[in-house]
DNA sequence: ATGAATAAATTTACAGCGTCAAGAATTATT
DNA sequence: AATAATTCTTGACGCTGTAAATTTATTCAT
């Protein structure tokens, strides 16, 4: 019956990217290669190719599920703010709560030589909404156009968020701001409050 | 005579590494292989490994003529400034422009799992040159330790102006802020004003 | 200057990669 | 049940990084 051909159609899949996502935060994306993902799932190396054109379309579907949960992560630190400013210093510290938390996913999603969102029109989406999110929150003005001034505040604070993330992530800032991952989110989060406190005017 | 053999020595290896810098330029780090390179270069495949141990042997060197281009960016924009925010603003106008110009190198010097420099010393000197510069000029200790709290507003505006890069280099603000290079640089400039205008208090 | 030691460069070889192509097995449709 | 479509496997190609062995070039001691 139908029932069962897609619910196993669907493990497949599921299982070719459970492998995907292990390998990534296990060796890093340099060891997520479509054979080992075959492998872990117990298939041909080929059969992978059967639910995704190539590898980058893996890669892209991670980084959509990458854009989703930063979203959450985000949506969830803002609901628990009161004022303005509140929801702009949790909004911030929940985007490198995400970066520090899930490194690679969070490479992928901010390098457009591993996946260009251009090609993948679904996790493009995904990123967008994020990005709208932060502008909305950050942003006096509603959606309006891009090229707006009201949109440089915007960057500039988002700059600073991703900036740190960044820094953080690919260990620019010694590890002075400590080693374990709540130490290194607390030191974040007083940079962050540094910043938005000036942004706050 | 020995003049006659270092210099041919030290022309292949400038060799390959001019081979490295055009295929990363080219096609970016993706394209630069070992054996790429050594046609590039007009020897075997192997004769690069009598001058880099490994292909990350070779990066970490183009990851350090970058930081040393990056310190004479800084470095040039800082002497035309006369007073501290000017340099502040030029020093991330600088960090900005290399970025934008050297976008391949740039990526490099920033991700860590393709240059690890813990193991290039060479390379982390270089780096490390950089980074003081930017603490000494964006600063008003001295040197102090890395954990003092006169590094917060050092962080911050850092982390403005790497994110700012980052973001832009990726194409993640969109097209909105121009297509050119110089378009970008100069919408670049606008937030960094902005931005550097909060910090001057 | 010539033979031995050293260094440099090439050739050969291997395992892993992404992915194309063809065939076998399974499932769906009529 | 027979046919059509889908899914999966096996095999192959050209690419990669790099280890090992071999050849060529250079240096040095005599």
């Amino acid at each position: 019956m139908a029932v069962t051909k897609s619910i196993s159609r669907d493990d497949v899949r599921s299982s070719i990217l459970d492998a995907s996502v292990a390998l990534m935060n296990e060796g890093g994306l340099g060891s997520l290669s479509m054979r080992e993902v075959a492998r872990r799932a117990g298939v041909s190396h080929q059969a992978p190719y059967h639910y995704f054109a190539d590898r980058e379309a893996i890669l892209a579907e991670l980084a959509g599920d990458g854009f989703d949960r930063l979203y959450d992560y985000m949506v969830s630190a803002i609901g628990l703010a009161r004022d303005k400013a509140g929801k702009n210093r949790a909004m911030g510290e929940a985007y490198i709560r995400f970066a520090l938390n899930n490194p690679e996913v969070f490479r992928l999603m901010f390098r457009c030589e591993m996946v260009d969102l251009a090609n993948y029109p679904e996790a493009k989406v995904k990123a967008d909404k994020c990005f709208q999110l932060v502008a909305d929150v950050l942003g006096a003005a509603t959606t309006a156009d891009k090229t707006s001034a009201d949109l440089v505040p915007v960057i500039a604070a988002w700059s600073t968020a991703h900036g740190l993330a960044t820094l953080m992530l690919e260990g620019k800032l010694g590890e002075a701001f400590g080693e374990t991952l709540d130490q290194r989110e607390e030191a974040a989060k007083r940079i962050l409050a540094f910043s938005t406190q000036l942004f706050a005017k």
